[in-house]
DNA sequence: ATTATCTATAGATCTATAGATAATGC
DNA sequence: ATTATCTATAGATCTATAGATAATGC
């Protein structure tokens, strides 16, 4: 049951993929290895020769989400930074995310179970941090302000869509949580209405 | 082995009190009923005489933590408001907190997992939520501006504390972690210094 | 011949339950 | 007599590995 050396690629980005997916709508502790090689249309066996450990796939797959989530935060932030950064408050803050971790932030749906794990998976988390970061202080440098107050604003900003995500998702009472989401976007500068 | 009615209370308690510890620590899914029992210092079977099921004990846990935890921030912040809420903010957002999720807020060791769970737990998650941020709501109500205004501004400050300790605990650069607690703590008013 | 994936399984968990035990409280 | 806790276990998971299979790539 060999397979090409091509193919071989493609199965182990389909892992990586799929894992990024199961990961977040299941948690770490959530899915286990036979359901996400299922989930990848392999079978469970197959799965040690692509990755070292359960963990390890955690780690590529936290480290793939948060690599296209930063390059799609700087393809919107390119030409116009404010208006950027609006309309990503907008999308991150919508109902839509809330209602589909699977598709979402990786910190907002793994912080904890990250925080709790070993240095491959965290470190990959805080690379995509620091990325996801880097971009909301380029869209705020248009507002004035030193580097550092800039800087501050950056990390203040990115931590409240990040717990109001959490808090949104937890909570169940449909208005508190679209309060908090609203309250977090009314806070961001020239923010669009959802 | 049967207890007197008053040790059973009391064994019941200190299950909820051991399973709120345990569970921030290792997650929901991170710590069996065995290993929770354990703790309390009973065995693995008379855990279902107390609860009818994990997910239950959870939501008592859940429950209990965050009732505390509102109440002692009723207490810090009953005489004086506005100081009241920076010091809660700097004790919220410490190295202290960061490093004792045992200790510390249910939201920020549990709400992705809570996200996942049943009505119980949610329900318990969302009266703590809502007791928390009318805490900080009544702080600010000094600030000035209308009630919705105030409003707005206690869920913004509350989402950004959440998210704060979220990234500061998942990522893994000391540096980046406590730039991230200092940066909320630079926003809330009047917030003193670590 | 090499090797990616397969089937099958070891060994360790997990939640939940059944029935025994022994001390309380009538 | 009642009942809270105990021991023991059912049945279902879990991660990881061993060895078989069969198609690629030399």
């Amino acid at each position: 049951m060999k397979v090409s050396r091509e193919q071989v690629a493609l199965n182990r980005e389909r892992i990586v993929e799929t894992a990024a997916r199961l990961f977040r709508q299941n948690g770490y502790d959530g899915i286990g290895v036979a359901d996400l090689m299922k989930g990848a249309g392999l079978t469970h066996g197959g799965f040690y020769g692509h990755f070292a450990s359960k963990e390890d796939l955690l780690a590529e797959a936290t480290a793939h989400a948060l690599q296209r989530s930063v390059q799609r935060w700087q393809e919107k932030t390119a030409s116009d930074p404010a208006g950027g950064l609006s309309e990503l408050a907008t999308q991150y803050l919508s109902t839509r995310h809330r209602d589909h971790p699977e598709n979402g932030c990786a910190i907002a749906a793994l912080g904890p179970d990250v925080a709790r794990l070993g240095p491959a998976v965290r470190s990959a988390m805080t690379v995509g941090v620091a990325g996801q970061v880097a971009v909301v202080e380029k869209c705020l440098a248009g507002e004035g302000g030193d580097a550092a107050a800039i800087r501050q604003h950056a990390l203040a900003t990115y931590a409240a869509m990040v717990g109001a995500m959490v808090l949104a998702r937890a909570v169940d009472d449909e208005a508190l949580s679209q309060e908090i989401l609203a309250a977090v976007r009314a806070q961001i500068p020239a923010s669009a209405p959802s």
